[in-house]
DNA sequence: GCAGGTACTTAGAATAGGCACG
DNA sequence: CGTGCCTATTCTAAGTACCTGC
């Protein structure tokens, strides 16, 4: 079978997509046969194959647009009579709108933010901001409120739903499907594509990360009169809920998103936009794993240039060159500034004097830097890093005379930063250097620990474990998931029932070895049915093994945050191309639909 | 230069779903 | 033939980046 590679070359402004075609031959070729008998086209073959094409140049996304509209939050459903609130020791009726109010605090009673006295405290001026004055004169303090039998009640709607009988399940299937089926999709530029999220967010509960200052706070319905909509000119207008108009419709391509509205809690815009597999979001992948790949090219200029400014008389320069060697050698993110009203986390530009620690000397290293910071997502950046004797002596510069809140780059931010990095090269920005060093780790990392005589299990380990250096320079954490420990002692017991049976299947084979030296055929053929037995299981006890290896080594490390969004997907897919890999062990159904055009366009060979 | 706005990517947690096992 | 567990999917918050208008 033959595909189409597709090479992209700069061409003064414009990209011109030049193809070729290309022999390959291994596994991730034989894919089903995509043309039924009768001609009708599948799913997979009516999605573009953009890959193949030529590319739209400006900022044009679509000539045509249309869809149904996002699909609104169902209405809120009151708890039955019996299901009541308490306040101060005496249930309380509340009208609906208290009611549901009520209801998005306790379905979250079981849960860590409700011990936040921040979290209360925003739930309950929002919860009293729902009521009517009847009630306010009442309900007037937090603690005295009651929603115990809510929870209960939620609880047992859930427990209820997982125990419903198959054709009950099968219905809400079938009605689930029939939704996606009308509003999962839009048709853009002539082909059927899939929608992200195309149903509105529900109202409930801000659950910001970390300290968030508005965690806790209500998060009203969307109504129609909220929602932007974005269409093609000559398309259909989705029809809003009867009775109600949309906030506005417009006809931008210059754009990807289909509806758009206002978040109260933050007042960010929020967006229905298509899915990784759609063209629009593939093509840009593409271009972000191109422009990552332009960076090596340069990348050894780049760095001498960045430690020469470690020497200029410019303290912006050295700032610069300082803050460029730490987005580069530790894959940090760029750190906009952030407001107020957002929990306190850092990147790199932002980082203040109270997030590194300076020591001469630590642990037999020396001029080393402590990271210690709260990252995106208020996750937990730490890190003890031997550096270069003129970044040290460069930061000791650049915290004297500050003091705790202080800026450590204090002439430096993330446009200033971006603005020097266009200079160097066409595209570049603080986050290709992340993109760019995670592909370049898992590439040698492949190289380094892939034993092409290996099993498949084995390689597969040492895939996971490339992954892994990524996850770790990219410090994609995870909280140690819910029974991690049961888990590990489940596959230690399974070992161990292993092992006795490799045992005990030794011992057999032993006797029947014996008889068969003297004996019949037959005891031959036993004899050889137990070798092939115990060989059997000594390959399962292997994989189990590996497993246990791979699921502790990933306690704490997330790896599908790289594999989604920094790991060029060509680099796995050429891998598995190279070493015989299927590439389902690798990427799951979604992995694979996001990344088709990887599949398509890389060989054996591809080198990020 | 900077404040505010917009559009898009990246992120971990929550939840749904499906599959291996007894 | 459930059931308990793990993986896949969904959800939406939290980033990056760049634009505009002063």
């Amino acid at each position: 079978m033959r595909w189409l590679a597709a090479a992209v070359f700069p061409l003064g402004n414009r990209r011109l997509c030049l193809v070729f075609r290309q022999q390959l031959t291994t596994v991730i070729t034989n894919r089903k046969i995509k043309r039924r008998k009768s001609g009708v086209f599948t799913d997979e073959e009516q999605q573009s194959r953009w890959w193949e094409e030529e590319k739209r140049e400006d900022g044009v996304k679509w000539s045509t647009l249309e869809h149904k509209g996002p699909v609104f939050a169902p209405p809120y459903e009151r708890v039955p009579r019996n299901v009541r609130f308490f306040y101060d020791g005496k249930p309380l009726d509340l009208t609906e709108e208290t009611e549901e109010a009520a209801t998005f605090y306790a379905k979250m009673l079981n849960h860590d933010y409700c011990t936040k006295d921040v979290f209360n405290n925003n739930f309950f001026k929002d919860f009293r901001k729902t009521m009517t004055s009847k009630e306010k004169e009442i309900i007037k303090d937090f603690r005295k409120c009651n929603f115990q039998e809510m929870f209960e009640f939620f609880q047992a709607e859930s427990e209820k739903r997982k125990a419903a009988t198959k054709e009950e399940k099968l219905v809400k299937k079938n009605e689930n499907e029939a939704l996606i089926k009308e509003y999962g999709f839009c048709m853009i530029d002539g082909h059927k594509e899939k929608i992200g999220n195309f149903r509105l967010e529900p109202p409930g509960l801000f659950r910001g990360r970390g300290e968030h200052p508005k965690m806790g706070m209500i998060k009203r319905r969307i109504q129609a009169s909220d929602v932007s909509i974005n269409c093609g000119k000559d398309s259909k207008v989705p029809p809003p809920p009867s009775g109600s108009r949309w906030k506005e419709v417009r006809h931008d391509n210059t754009v990807t998103w289909l509806a758009s509205w206002i978040e109260n809690v933050q007042g960010q815009v929020k967006y229905i936009m298509l899915n990784p597999s759609s063209k629009l979001k593939g093509e840009k992948d593409h271009i972000k794993y191109e422009t990552a790949r332009r960076l090596d090219k340069v990348i050894d200029k780049i760095r001498a240039t960045y430690r020469d400014e470690w020497k200029s008389k410019e303290m912006r320069v050295r700032q610069r060159a300082v803050a460029l060697y730490f987005i580069d050698k530790l894959a940090l993110r760029a750190g906009n500034e952030k407001d107020e009203d957002q929990a306190d986390t850092v990147g790199c530009c932002s980082l203040r004097v109270e997030h590194v620690q300076l020591h001469k000397e630590l642990n037999g290293k020396e001029n080393v830097v402590v990271f210690d910071f709260p990252g995106k997502d208020s996750i937990r950046y730490y890190n003890e890093v031997e550096v270069e004797k003129r970044v040290f002596k460069n930061l000791e510069l650049f915290m004297e005379h500050k003091k705790e809140g202080d800026d450590l780059f204090d002439r430096l931010n993330t446009q200033v930063l971006n603005e020097h990095l266009k200079e160097l090269m066409e595209g570049l920005t603080a986050k290709v250097f992340r993109t760019y060093n995670a592909s370049k780790t898992l590439q040698s990392q492949l190289d380094l620990l892939t034993d092409p005589s290996a099993t498949v299990p084995e390689k597969l380990l040492a895939y996971n474990r490339a992954n892994r250096a990524v996850a770790i320079l990219c410090n994609h954490q995870r909280s140690v998931p819910k029974g991690h420990q049961k888990s590990m002692e489940n596959l230690k017991e399974k070992i161990k029932a292993k092992r006795d049976a490799i045992d005990d299947c030794e011992a057999e084979y032993h006797d029947l070895k014996k008889a068969a030296k003297r004996g019949s055929m037959k005891e031959k053929i036993n004899s050889d049915k137990k070798g092939k037995q115990l060989e059997r299981l000594k390959e399962q006890l292997k994989k189990l093994e590996l497993q246990e290896t791979d699921r502790d080594e990933n306690k704490t490390i997330a790896l599908g945050t790289s594999k989604l969004n920094y790991l060029d997907p060509r680099i796995s897919v050429a891998w598995c191309k190279k070493n015989g890999v299927p590439i389902e062990k690798i990427f799951n159904k979604t992995q694979r639909t996001k990344f088709l055009w990887a599949v398509h366009m890389a060989d054996e060979n591809y080198r990020f």
